[in-house]
DNA sequence: TTGCCCATGTAATTTGTTACATGATTTA
DNA sequence: TAAATCATGTAACAAATTACATGGGCAA
């Protein structure tokens, strides 16, 4: 006889179709080019944002599911827009995800850890640079994800505490950054005192862009 | 007339790609399946870990681009197996990508907290739950990549710096949790005090498990 | 009046996962 | 001798991205 899965309600949909469902269970009636703002100023800090693309199709799925309900709405002299909300089985098929689903591991994907990981075919000038880009990139996530903290209301005390966490999160991401540069710097200084005969290896001071000076 | 892509050599392959090639580039001669191993002890610290079967598919794609080589050994007795290395050419787009190629942002998806974001439809018990199993495994994590970095070879300075990165960041990521947690309990206290008189909220002072006793 | 933002999508393609097939060897 | 593990894959599918189409409003 076929084994059945834990706790299987309904066919089983992957977290991102939960992530847009969830975006719609606050309340409002949203949009899928809505959908995707949304996406990109709350998701993105910690579930990413997918394409817009990708929303309506999951829209539609999800409304084939009987997971939402749309409307046209012709905003007078305006192009219409449709517009989706959760239906009661949209929200208790959430809710059972959110109360019963199974862990889903993390999945970080670090271009730029990868590339400092082939530092052997790198140099240290672009290595350290790939390196800077990154944590600037991780210092601007900081900003905006208190921008983010700033304005949730505190009416919705889990996002909150969200977007509390994307703010701690960004730090240790920038502070990470600085210690793998640290980190760099001290590999490339052991390279230039230890390499000093190797063929090929022409030492140039002035190239040195150190922090500590 | 066309456009032409920053720094376009051959056609653009993923980050991905560059990683399986990347375990090549320390100089073994490695099967697809010794490759998912290595890529599941240092890849996946920083850069996940693809499937066997997409290990596979990228080996066939870097052969036609020419980047790798393969032989067959059959080990006397035993089944033979196809071993890859990589050849000049894949030495040299690799150490392309190092050195020039775009920045690519880093990707996370982080289902635990996506579950805390969609708390209102949860329960204080298998909220908090959720967040323990993902520090569990965060710790798990450490402990791993702790393994990782003690074992990794000092004639690698680079792997050693990630692993070194590898275990700060499942340290962060631990701490990143318990602050999470903190922060659920005094949700789950606020809403426990501020919820006296409400309808249907039955308070059992029993089911709490507190930290902080 | 040209070009950009709003808004809604479709089509084609790529990326990645799951399930399965196969056969030999080692371990319980 | 049954099972797990090694080793190499294929097939089918699902997830996600890129490129493109469309048309209206609005700002330069």
């Amino acid at each position: 006889m076929p084994r059945q899965r834990a706790g299987a309600h309904g066919p089983e949909l992957p977290a991102t179709a939960w992530a847009v469902l969830g975006l719609l269970s606050f309340g409002t009636e949203l949009s899928g080019y809505d959908l995707k703002k949304w996406a990109d100023n709350s998701l993105r800090f910690f579930y990413w944002s997918p394409a817009s693309s990708q929303i309506y199709a999951e829209l539609r799925r999800l409304e084939d599911r009987g997971y939402t309900q749309s409307r046209v709405a012709a905003s007078d002299g305006l192009r219409p827009k449709r517009l989706y909300r959760v239906t009661p089985a949209g929200r208790a098929a959430l809710r059972d995800w959110v109360r019963h689903g199974d862990y889903e591991p993390t999945v970080l994907k670090h271009p730029t850890v990868l590339r400092v990981w082939l530092g052997h075919l790198g140099d240290a000038k672009t290595l350290r640079r790939a390196v800077e880009a990154h944590r600037d990139a991780a210092n601007e996530e900081l900003t905006a994800a208190q921008h983010a903290h700033d304005n949730a209301p505190r009416t919705w005390p889990y996002p909150v505490a969200v977007t509390q966490w994307a703010v701690r999160h960004a730090q240790a991401e920038v502070e990470l950054a600085d210690a793998l540069l640290a980190d760099l710097d001290r590999i490339d200084r052991r390279a230039r005192s230890g390499a000093q005969r190797t063929t090929g290896t022409k030492i140039t001071t002035t190239t040195a862009k150190t922090t500590t000076r």
